[in-house]
DNA sequence: CTTGCAAAAAGTGCATGCAAGCTGAATGCC
DNA sequence: GGCATTCAGCTTGCATGCACTTTTTGCAAG
């Protein structure tokens, strides 16, 4: 049995993978909307690194799909059309089949725990703002995904969620976390007896719920002060490492 | 119907590309073994760019699973485990099935062509080395990926058929290619005739018999000169535009 | 008021330079 | 002779600088 791989494949450098979460986390939770502008300079100045950093990052994350890189211009979030987006969840429901498939009666007491843990979390966000349940619920399939113990299901699932993620905060708009903390729950239950194809069929199903809601309703506004933005995630990196902004740099 | 994106999702500067285009090629063809070192001057002399460059590539390369990149050390070819061999080959499955899943019976005539023109090379190449061989064959799943015009598809079905290929050079032996070919033509027979359900189970089986056919057999060799190695890449890309490979890349 | 154009400003593309960390081999000690 | 130590060199980590491209600004003509 292999312990954990933490999937450090790629992200090489500690300051690399600081501000690729960062941003990560910013997308996710639609701080930075799709078409956000993510210059370098602004982004290593926020961050405390220099424009090497901040350029691998963004290079990282345009391999991930969030964001887009055009020679010469800046980089951008991610702005997937329907049709990707549609892609996307069809990639993501079939790896997460694969996902729950493996881990169908295989999981252990602990780990069962922690996913009801998770989803007590997310019940308990559902007052909060919209953003952290929608992370929250993202999270948990990437915590299922790296229940398989499978650095590439983790990798590639993290990376369609996160791309979905995106895409709900373009399509999509109130979302009802409710049912999908069900569904959630629903899932746990059937992993622990151990149905492979019930969960199979109710990840299949979850997905595909959470995905037509997203067909609806065109974009909302954008572009809001991108230092503003980050602020917060910014101060994250600083707590966990070096970097300390001492003061914001305001644009015009 | 949206044209094919042509994937520029990643891999931003033409340098960097070409470079990752080069590598990739190199590791697929064997010509770089598993554990191969790849250290960011030599890459930069190589390819005629500065480290910056070289590293950025690398950074790419990690992040699909190509190579592995550790903290103050030099990069090295991944050597994938044999357990993350078999998971690359279950997401591998999985995602291939999604593909001809929907290009069933949805091919145009040319596309047919084209794949079974891409089949005849297989079958031309069969007398050659085999490591154009296995790029063929490689080639073919990433062509039927293509066709999916879904660019997330394209992506995925392409890092995972590359880590398989690093896969096979690791775990498997001669490679009798003769079966492969036959299978890549039954599933483009089935393919033409629409019926995806057959489809889907040929090509489920033809990467699980490739995958079952690399379960034995230890490492071979490995530790050539890397600046030989990389010559014929290197002049390709000095050629500054795409690919034709001058002369086969020798083994041995 | 709009349109076209030129020049400045901003931003990226890339190379280079310096500091820090790893590797490996020669040296000294037991 | 075997083993720990240290020191030189390679190699990476990262920032900065310069050239080039894109975008915006400013201004004059229609």
């Amino acid at each position: 049995m292999p312990a954990r791989t933490t999937s450090k494949t790629s992200e090489s450098s500690d300051k690399v993978a600081m501000i690729c979460r960062a941003l990560r986390r910013a997308i996710i939770e639609q701080a930075l909307e799709p078409g956000a502008k993510l210059p370098e300079d602004s982004l290593g100045e926020r961050f405390g690194v220099s424009r090497t950093i901040a350029r691998h990052a963004l290079g990282q994350l345009a391999a991930e799909g969030l964001v887009e890189l055009r020679r010469n211009r800046i980089a951008v979030v991610a702005t997937p059309s329907w049709q990707e987006a549609r892609d996307a969840f069809d990639v993501r429901i079939e790896l997460e089949r694969l996902v729950v498939r493996q881990l169908a009666g295989k999981l252990t007491k602990s780990q069962i725990a922690e996913l009801n843990a998770h989803v007590d979390a997310e019940d308990r966000a559902r007052d909060g703002s919209d953003a952290v349940s929608i992370r929250l619920a993202t999270e948990f399939h990437i915590l299922l995904a790296h229940m398989t113990n499978s650095p590439i299901l983790v990798r590639y699932v993290s990376e369609v969620a996160y791309r979905c993620c995106l895409t709900l905060s373009l399509y999509s708009r109130p979302h009802s976390t409710e049912c999908a903390i069900n569904e959630h729950r629903a899932i746990i239950a059937a992993l622990a007896k151990g149905d492979s194809a019930k969960v199979m069929d109710l990840m299949h199903h979850h997905l595909d719920s959470v995905a037509n809601r997203a067909l609806v309703a065109p974009a909302p506004q954008r572009g809001r002060d991108l230092l503003d933005i980050l602020a917060p995630y910014a101060e994250e990196v600083a707590s966990n490492r070096v970097v300390r902004l001492p003061k914001v740099a305001r644009r015009g």
